[in-house]
DNA sequence: CATGAATGAGCCTTCATTCAT
DNA sequence: CATGAATGAAGGCTCATTCAT
């Protein structure tokens, strides 16, 4: 966590050291990102860096849990609104739509995220405590679903949550190849969350 | 492309050489590995290593291609013998397998793997050529489905192919969890496996 | 010397900074020791210190001069009551005596004591001054014993007063060993005392 | 230890480097002493420094190491010539001469020992080992100095031995004051010597 | 007098790559 | 082809001191 120096920081600057760090995490790997870069942009003294942050990794794990946090915010969100008329499969959609809404209003965001999930040192470190939110927030949603009858009783619902928090991972990826999203494409995106929900649908629907 | 020199070198030594820097990039990101390291490992002098290849990255990229064409051997092998006469959720069964055994036979060459796929920067300059290899080979099995008339004619079969990728390596990371492989426990690795399957086949066969 | 400031300090506050440095100082090295550390110490902004003191060594020298003087003063305490009714050689045994004391109850005087001692540059700039005190305050002793016939008149003083110093320094670290003062085992130290009061009487007391 | 690199370094290179350490260490404490210092006296890249010791410590105990042996060369050869035929007090005063004679030919070496004495941290680290040498070295010689019935058979030789230690060193000090030798001054060192000599001899030899 | 953020030179160390033999 | 020393640009971090309020 950053000093108290640092929360006690005028909010523009604040800002502004925030600002440089997800540029610098977003463009390079976390053992590639520089200090000094981060200083140099946000127009800070080297010295004055370490006054904020103990450490590099102070500040990348920081990073990291704003990213976390503003995304459940954001999924909460829309959730929040519709929990009780949704049933599940809607409720499905309304996530990937946060998700890819998400994606579009902060790429940078989604640049950090992934490059976390490669470095096996810093997960085990930084990762450890998020690890298992997505898929424990997916399972529960199959719970619920299971509950209303809508799923099939035969699914194990942890493992059918692992399935799930992949295919989003991959439906991120799908949609927002290459780094660059095409705001204008919003409808062949709804055409690609809309076959992933049907095949996901197909997969775990009660039949009779 | 390692230089004319390397592939000059008395079998033994290549394999050392090839042996010391699977340890160290499984190790390490492709950052954090130490070209010293390599060649302490493999018992080789600083000079020879640049001998052998232009460059850290030169290494690299030859790692990686080992990597994956071993594994594509790997696949083709086992599926060669029984292409005609398995329908299609049989032979994605015994992909399935493959692959596990693939990871159980090399971990190092999984952990190598894993870790490319997070770093964006080299993704661009080394998977490139590789990166869509997975989903064609899933995509040109799902249009034999089809045509079997296996599958759901409505599937968008490039689509469901990264869906097929994505959930292929979620199945290695679930099973193949904290790098630590039970060979004793193939029977619940199969249960594992088998409920993939159901989903997926649920998620695409074709319905009267 | 201290700004002015300090001394218009509250009492209280100028003991807590008094006793921050000693910590400090006794902990490390004049250079390793961190203003910031004796600041935090003595709950004062670091701002404060510079209103206080123009500089680090500016507040080393005066914890330096503290030290000599409150030695000095348990020294001359415990002589006086005695000078007029005691021989050399139970005046040098009650010198030996106040030193111990004053090592057991000044346990971290005595770490910067030495600490000193060590460092030529520090020596040259701050212990200049108290250099030849000790020396000195010998040397006017044995002349006092040379006076009074119970001493080898062929001894040089000024020479013997530099072998007693040292001595005496050495007696303590002799004691003192490890920074750690085994206050029940004063009966033991006497001994070690005696030893050598014995080895000094033998080398400098007047024959016949 | 520095690493065989150093070691396989052609002799003139080898002693640029040992120069230049020297110069460093003994013109600041340990702490103060700069790598980068040392490597652009040495003539030698930074790099190059790392190349040969594996830190800056490792150089220091190197150091360390070759000032004891040295001074140990030269007592033991000095002493070696006249063991049989000189008594204790004529082998105490060839060692004081050899420390002289050390002194004046390797004041730098002298520096970085008077350092060291003064750093608890190093002296924990690297003194440990050469520690006592000192002391019982003395020690070894009171004891025959003993056997032969010269010395007082009263005396305690492990507290003795401390005591010439420290008057060793103070010898140092005396004659080698301000780190300046006056190589014309022999004449008055021995004067020095020997009525510390004398002090001793007084101190210690058996009576009748 | 108090406060505590700002500053930035400076330090040790790492490592891919080159070079001379 | 082999060797292994040489190179030097970076990078993360520390800390005494200054400054503005």
């Amino acid at each position: 966590m950053p000093k108290a120096t640092f929360f006690n920081l005028p909010e523009a600057k604040r800002a502004r050291v925030i600002d440089a760090a997800l540029d610098e995490f977003a463009a390079n790997s976390y053992h590639k990102a520089r200090v000094t870069a981060i200083a140099e942009k946000a127009g800070i003294a080297m010295g004055s860096f370490y006054q904020y942050f103990t450490d590099k990794k102070d500040l990348f794990k920081y990073i990291v849990d704003l990213t976390v946090n503003k995304k459940l915010e954001y999924i909460n969100h829309d959730m929040m609104a519709n929990k009780e008329k949704y049933g599940f499969f809607q409720l499905l959609r309304e996530i990937y739509l946060s998700g890819i809404r998400f994606a579009q209003e902060n790429p940078r965001l989604v640049a950090i995220g992934n490059a976390l999930l490669t470095d096996k040192e810093l997960q085990q470190e930084i990762w450890g405590e998020y690890q298992d939110t997505s898929s424990a927030f997916f399972q529960q949603l199959l719970e619920v679903g299971l509950a209303n009858g809508e799923l099939d009783p035969q699914m194990d619902s942890a493992l059918v949550a692992k399935f799930l928090t992949s295919l989003t991972y991959s439906l991120t990826d799908i949609i927002y190849k290459d780094g660059e999203i095409d705001l204008a494409d919003l409808e062949s995106e709804m055409v690609t969350i809309d076959k992933m929900l049907y095949f996901i649908e197909n997969g775990i629907k009660k039949r009779d």
